[in-house]
DNA sequence: TAGATTGTTAATCGATTAACAATC
DNA sequence: TAGATTGTTAATCGATTAACAATC
């Protein structure tokens, strides 16, 4: 298949979120004029990023909405659920613990770890409760996992990281604040990133007024 | 001043990172190699960066951690600090209303506000108790912010922005998962995004092995 | 058939990179 | 001066968009 940009799979993940609110509704067929309001983008720009992947609409009608939100969760590898694990029991690793929208979207959060003795074995989450991160490595033996969330200090987030490599773990998504000298995949969120970039186009924005 | 790309604007924000990290541990100077190195980019493309807001480095020697610092806090706009308001008093509000490192970058959180008679009152943070959002616009009146957090449900999530407009916010950051129809900036935060592309990186990257 | 919307192309626009003269 | 590193250019690479034939 020809190489996918990596903003159009970004993109996908959020056609696929419209899409789900669609199905929802009851809504059956969806235009690519449609789809684009709703993302605040181009038309063509949607039936571009909607063509790597065959031919998935009608002429003269649109894309069949549950057809395509199967397809999306094929292409983005949704189709299976992934086991998480979260480390870090702090704020972040709490939110991540509860946020329903994950499972929903078939990341199930498996396991919480902290290094914390006042955190560890309280309940985090309904049927999740702190584990010592030293049991790591025992539990990966016994349980597996497939992607670990980072939500740890930066200090100490390497570290980690390349122990979640050797135990097996298939790609990161880091919330601590630096860049990881892994070799799976990670994702990274800097929370403070989004505050500068709105603060940079406020400032920007009001100086052509 | 030449148009400066969106990428090269979150990429400041990590520069800004780094260029602490360094300040903190005494480093004075620092080449744009090592800059690159600790982004994982080349470093081509941190001079390129860079020289959209002058001449900022030494050639031979390298860049100036402490003026480079200061260069970047004033093209964000970081030099002023920036009050911000949450609404949505759930656990990514909490995590956010406790989130040191956003104060450490200029961003004050002034207010926390919900719907939920269960949680105004409490208290969510140091210093932060939740109010009633009823009570929104009274508060903007009387003490004004710059930016707000919705990390409400995407039901309510529009029109809350309508009103945040109104009472004179000046740019949003969102993490409900919808799409904002307002006419401030707006940076977009959600969290299965990436996720999603994580899963989608993972699954074919095991294609070639 | 008439109206609507896709899929695809080619043009345009935008971002990254290598290379190297300038210069500390 | 010799070594190092910037700032800048031009080439390349990548992404978006308008336009329209194909077709439901």
């Amino acid at each position: 298949m020809e190489k996918v940009p990596r903003p159009v799979i970004r993109r996908l993940a959020v056609y696929l979120r419209c899409l789900s609110n669609l199905e929802e509704k009851g809504v059956q067929i969806v235009s690519s004029k449609q789809l684009a309001s709703m993302l605040q983008i181009k038309d063509s720009q949607v039936r571009k990023d909607l063509s790597y992947f065959g031919n998935l609409g009608q002429r003269g009608s649109g894309y069949d909405v549950k057809k395509l939100s199967q397809k999306l969760r094929e292409v983005l590898g949704l189709y299976k659920t992934w086991s998480v694990i979260i480390l870090g029991a702090g704020n972040i690793g709490k939110a991540l613990a509860n946020h329903k929208r994950l499972e929903q979207n078939n990341f199930k959060i498996v396991a919480v770890f902290d290094s914390d003795r006042r955190k560890i074995g309280r309940q985090i989450a309904p049927g999740l409760k702190v584990r010592d991160v030293a049991e790591l490595e025992q539990f990966m033996k016994e349980n597996g996992a497939d992607i670990a969330v980072l939500a740890v200090p930066a200090t100490v987030a390497n570290e980690l990281a390349c122990r979640l490599e050797k135990v097996g773990i298939k790609g990161i998504v880091c919330f601590a604040p630096t860049t990881l000298h892994c070799k799976i995949p990670v994702e990274y969120v800097d929370i403070t990133v989004f505050f500068k970039t709105l603060a940079h186009t406020i400032v920007n924005s009001s100086y052509n007024i």
